[in-house]
DNA sequence: TAGGGTCTGGGACAAATGTCTTTTTAAATT
DNA sequence: AATTTAAAAAGACATTTGTCCCAGACCCTA
């Protein structure tokens, strides 16, 4: 739920101690409820999650969002939007404050060019992703609320975050009512 | 809603025609409703679809699939269980007659190792892919029924192709009866 | 304290979906 | 052609979910 990627921090975090003056990678801090990228726009960097939570989601036209994952350490943002040339999809927003490296598009892309083990990595992120946004897909469509629920609110728990209700409802894909009255009942 | 990838086959058919007598990729044909990949196997080889249609679903634990997307000419199957080592997220069924380039996992490896092209491109299909299935997530989540079946009518009706009824609910995500009564009311 | 905001949760009803069963349709067999 | 069999569609009812609206809690300010 809360997905991580150590290597790729690792990988990133390397390239930061080892740049000269020049910095191509710098550290950003952003505030609880800031915004990292927002949907629609053209990015023209891309941005490597330190430490800190954000969440990444969608609003669709009819006003309603859902959000597709929270996003942790090593996790990259706006990379698809570079590789495919395209607006975002998603807004991303700090739920903590949240530290990342923030590397230029261009540079990003001379990187992929050349380094092979960074292509590895954006494989294997991509891969993984692409797993679990069609497992949760498949497993929200498929299986009850309450299942889905009782998963969100176990991840809260080990995570000691403490979700809004509104970011729970859309996270699960229904309204706040709904959630309120599958919270309601514990018999 | 079919996916398709061009520069993909190019890239395979070229491999395909320049290689020599040990072929390393070979072409097959798929009969309509035989499998190419099974969920939860460990696939040995991959594919790259040359023409016809398949169908890539879930099957959950509940007895209930959920049809991820139809892949056509120049999609690859079972390269994300390549890149990650794992078992099969889906199975893969023809819905038509299928020909479909075949490649040993360990010669795609090498590949993916020594070529940068097929690195981009692999990059590409991916990010495409999760954009996709995304999108399609927080779609059927956030609009009603109406709306999705709209759309793959549009979709079925466009490549002439006549899903079974058990294909678009699992598409959809919803029970035959609950498809049927959609079906019905037309004013 | 009284009044007015705003925010949150819940009630009531309508719409939708799932499950189970029955009916209808189509196909196959004799 | 008549009978049987299997497959598809629809009916009935329970459950879930959405929408709309209202009551109470809380926080301001006058």
């Amino acid at each position: 739920m809360l997905r991580t990627n150590p290597d790729f921090l690792s990988y990133i975090e390397n390239l930061y101690h080892q740049q000269g003056d020049g910095a191509e990678i710098t550290l950003k801090t952003f505030a609880r409820g800031s915004v990292l990228l927002h949907q629609g726009s053209r990015p023209s960097r891309i941005y490597i999650i330190r430490d800190g939570i954000t969440k990444c989601y969608c609003s669709e036209d009819n006003g309603k969002d859902y959000v597709m994952e929270f996003l942790s350490a090593g996790e990259i943002t706006g990379e698809i939007e570079l590789i495919r040339n395209t607006p975002c999809l998603c807004t991303i927003e700090a739920l903590t404050t949240v530290q990342a490296y923030v590397i230029r598009g261009a540079y990003f892309r001379s990187l992929l060019d050349k380094d092979a083990a960074l292509n590895r990595l954006m494989l294997e992120e991509l891969a993984e992703r692409l797993v679990n946004t069609a497992s949760r897909a498949s497993f929200q469509q498929l299986y009850t609320m309450e299942h889905g629920l009782k998963k969100l609110l176990a991840f809260c728990d080990k995570l000691q975050i403490e979700l809004s209700k509104e970011d729970m409802a859309a996270y699960l894909g229904i309204t706040l009512r709904s959630l309120n009255r599958l919270l309601k009942p514990r018999p």
